[in-house]
DNA sequence: GCTAAGATATTGTTCAACAATCCTCAAGAG
DNA sequence: CTCTTGAGGATTGTTGAACAATATCTTAGC
């Protein structure tokens, strides 16, 4: 047993949130999901925890724990830390190892050649890649990990989005351009362009979640 | 009871471990653990996990949880987040509301008044209030959050430090040399001399590691 | 001195029970 | 009719004991 059941229980319900089985809102009662899982209510109750860490579920005292549901607000102080953490990265592009700097590229690479393949779940998927490797730059640890949190945060919001296609796809040419800017070594119009690059996500980001509100 | 149980065992060994009554690597027994504080071992686990959450507490799996033990890498890697983190802040400080701005000099001012009254562990705490300060004029609920973490696992390493008088003092004339550069709007110049401030402070601790471990 | 098998201690997990808290909903006062 | 109040039911919070799984320590054999 490399994992602890904890851990296993974990996994299936991460899955199932981000694939949209357990939506937002919901509640996760400790007795129905242990008896579903064949675990006991303590181990249950371990999972959690480690879901409250990645921000996927809160917990309530005494109420039990709700798959997150994003705000508007949560989604504005992402894209903060965000521009924080990958504009870190873009002014350490300079210092970065030759591996995270490939990892750029190919992120907008493989981008590229999905679209081309009409899969905009996996030019989704490539450009979490891209941002991620663009924090990465920072060459930390402790970033890379917080950055993988907030992206499985994001992925909340994504699924009230209607269609992938027409988020995803204006950002195509500017994953690429901001590669380019990278490799010709012009790291302050790259953080320039990054800055209003995550802005204008942010705001279609934030259009939308209104739009599916009303 | 405002507070679960869990939270609060998980304060009073926060509390010691912060407070040095538990060093870094000691193992925290599940059984003797529960008996001196009176809370069953399920209960004491899930205080671990809270604690873990916080890194100040190792978790190996079928070994138990140990007082996290801050290598100099550990060092390193957390200056990177708060270089991230802090210059990010004073970047976002033109927008930043009036409450946000003066907690920074109200922070440098707190300092300077515990420092004339030579009480140099005060001074320790309001040196980190500033640098908190200064992430939260990015206005964002995660880096407050992210931040409150990286100070305390930081303040692990501090325990190894010998004199808080010879660390914290050159540091006092340079807060307030960068609040007054946010007071006046000089933001490029703040951002330069923070970073090279963080250098500074990362080489002063990694010094005095090495000193302490030969 | 080294390796391997067994003994010991600690953690991982389960279970059942009870206490504490929150939510629902109906009854009553204004 | 609205608002408060309280009882009831459902869910979570916590406990203690038991057993399984794993790591560490001890010891026997070579």
């Amino acid at each position: 047993m490399a994992l602890s059941t904890a851990q296993r229980v974990a996994d299936t319900l991460r899955d199932r949130i981000e694939g949209g089985g357990l939506p937002p809102g919901t509640q996760l009662s400790e007795e129905a999901l242990g008896r579903e899982l064949g675990v006991s209510r303590n181990t249950l109750r371990e999972a959690f925890r480690l879901l409250v860490h990645e921000s996927l579920v809160v917990h309530r005292l005494n109420r039990g724990v709700f798959v997150r549901v994003l705000e508007p607000a949560d989604v504005t102080d992402i894209y903060r830390v965000r521009a924080a953490l990958e504009t870190a990265g873009v002014r350490a592009a300079d210092g970065a190892g030759p591996a995270a700097r490939a990892a750029v590229t190919e992120a907008v690479t493989r981008a590229e050649r999905a679209a081309a393949d009409g899969d905009w779940q996996e030019v989704g998927s490539a450009d979490l890649r891209f941002h991620r490797a663009l924090a990465g730059l920072g060459g930390s640890a402790r970033i890379d990990s917080a950055m993988d949190r907030l992206l499985a945060e994001l992925r909340l919001a994504f699924h009230t989005m209607p269609s992938p296609r027409r988020f995803h796809e204006p950002f195509l040419t500017r994953n690429r351009a901001l590669a380019t800017l990278l490799e010709n070594g012009e790291y302050g119009r790259a953080e320039a362009e990054l800055t209003t690059y995550l802005d204008d996500a942010r705001q279609l980001i934030l259009d939308t979640m209104r739009e599916a509100a009303s």
